[in-house]
DNA sequence: AGCCTTAACTTTGGATCCAAAATACAAGCA
DNA sequence: TGCTTGTATTTTGGATCCAAAGTTAAGGCT
């Protein structure tokens, strides 16, 4: 029973995610802490954290429950990512990007250029595409000027569904996901076009429907008509 | 010092709104405790939910200070609730508003007409406009099909300068505020036509924009050239 | 038999206590 | 004099205790 070095949060965090908590589940105190080996007073400090981070909501007038999500709410968190990562390339397109950034963007767009030169895709690879997608997200979202965006952006990817890097979900159907990526790696490449010849307004287009990758595409990727 | 009533939460939310908590300063939970007239278990509750809501930050290694913000995280805030609404406003005009929602803009917008009608603004208008603006904004907000958007509102709107009920500011020059409430009433009667029409393009960008009311209005509104 | 009242139990909120970590301070050494 | 190391103090994190509010269940009354 020893885990003081993972915090409480993060713990209960990766429980609901993993669905071993299930939506919907009332969380007692006293049962949470027993089952993670730590008193109540950590576990009550975490549950008004993950309140205010939306996975659990208040369950009456006493205490709390695993917040359940609807096929929309998925959508709506996509969705919601997309207008604030937007609103964060028009800042950045507005005001101009540093040679840094525009150093380190270049940088994140080459690794996804290498990554998918090969013409497929195998699963070491999925983590790569990860870490250079956060970076890429990340380094536009640091640069738009204000803590603010990137916090709304934070909070809403608390929502496990919501996270930039959550877009690939099935390493069995490699090929699908490579398609996939190609578009997202085509995306970046634009929003880094839009972004450096100042088009704010098309590099706030291509990242609101770059946030919809890996939502609603599968269907146009597979072939289907639907 | 009897004041179990209140929450510690929104009364340390009050104390940074309104600058006793100067920004920047340093809060330890004792000091916080013993002003509180509280012990620290539910000061260090209400720091958890402040530092998630964005008025605190941590300190280093150690505490928490109270954030501080600067103009570009104020314009951001209001950006951020802007397309956040938008985002709102253009998924209820892809569904289709239901005839009770119908009703209930209706009315706000009513309101707002009866209260401007008289051709002047005098302080008692400002907390009924207040109210109106708030219901039509929540009336929208609600109606979006997913908690989602609204909670992502509702913690920017945790920024007190960000939240749509803080447009009126200046009580001493009335005969501007009048004029801003005219355009603000006008983006609300614009937002509905949109809406029962389907624009989902233009219910957005007029929300967008009319976030930004209170915001650079100012400088055009007094007439100056700038 | 059904409903209301009351009592027992459960659960959360607040306070206090203890330990660990971090910072500040002071003394010793180069 | 300046830097480093060791100690003391402050401050936070975790655990436990107590009280209050809520829920459940049982028993009595109509």
């Amino acid at each position: 029973m020893s885990n003081s070095g993972k915090s409480v949060v993060s713990q209960l965090r990766r429980l609901i995610s993993d669905g071993e908590l299930a939506p919907g589940k009332r969380l007692g105190e006293v049962a949470v802490a027993e089952q993670l080996g730590v008193s109540r007073t950590p576990v009550r400090l975490a549950f008004r954290t993950l309140e205010q981070e939306g996975l659990l909501q208040r369950a009456g007038k006493r205490g709390f429950q695993v917040r359940e999500f609807s096929d929309t709410d998925v959508r709506c968190a996509v969705e919601v990512r997309g207008v604030l990562e937007g609103l964060a390339a028009r800042r950045l397109a507005e005001q101009g990007l540093s040679s840094e950034l525009l150093g380190q963007l270049e940088l994140w767009i080459q690794k996804g250029r290498d990554l998918l030169a090969k013409g497929y895709l195998d699963e070491d690879d999925v983590v790569d595409w990860s870490e250079l997608n956060l970076g890429f997200h990340d380094a536009i979202v640091a640069s738009a000027g204000s803590e603010v965006i990137g916090d709304a952006i934070a909070r809403n990817n608390h929502l496990p569904f919501a996270a930039a890097d959550s877009i690939i979900l099935d390493t069995g159907a490699l090929e699908r996901e490579y398609r996939k990526l190609q578009l997202a790696q085509m995306h970046h490449e634009l929003v880094l076009q839009a972004l450096r010849d100042g088009e704010g307004a098309r590099a706030e287009m291509l990242m609101r429907e770059h946030a919809l990758v890996g939502l609603r595409y599968a269907e146009v990727l597979e072939g289907r008509s639907r």
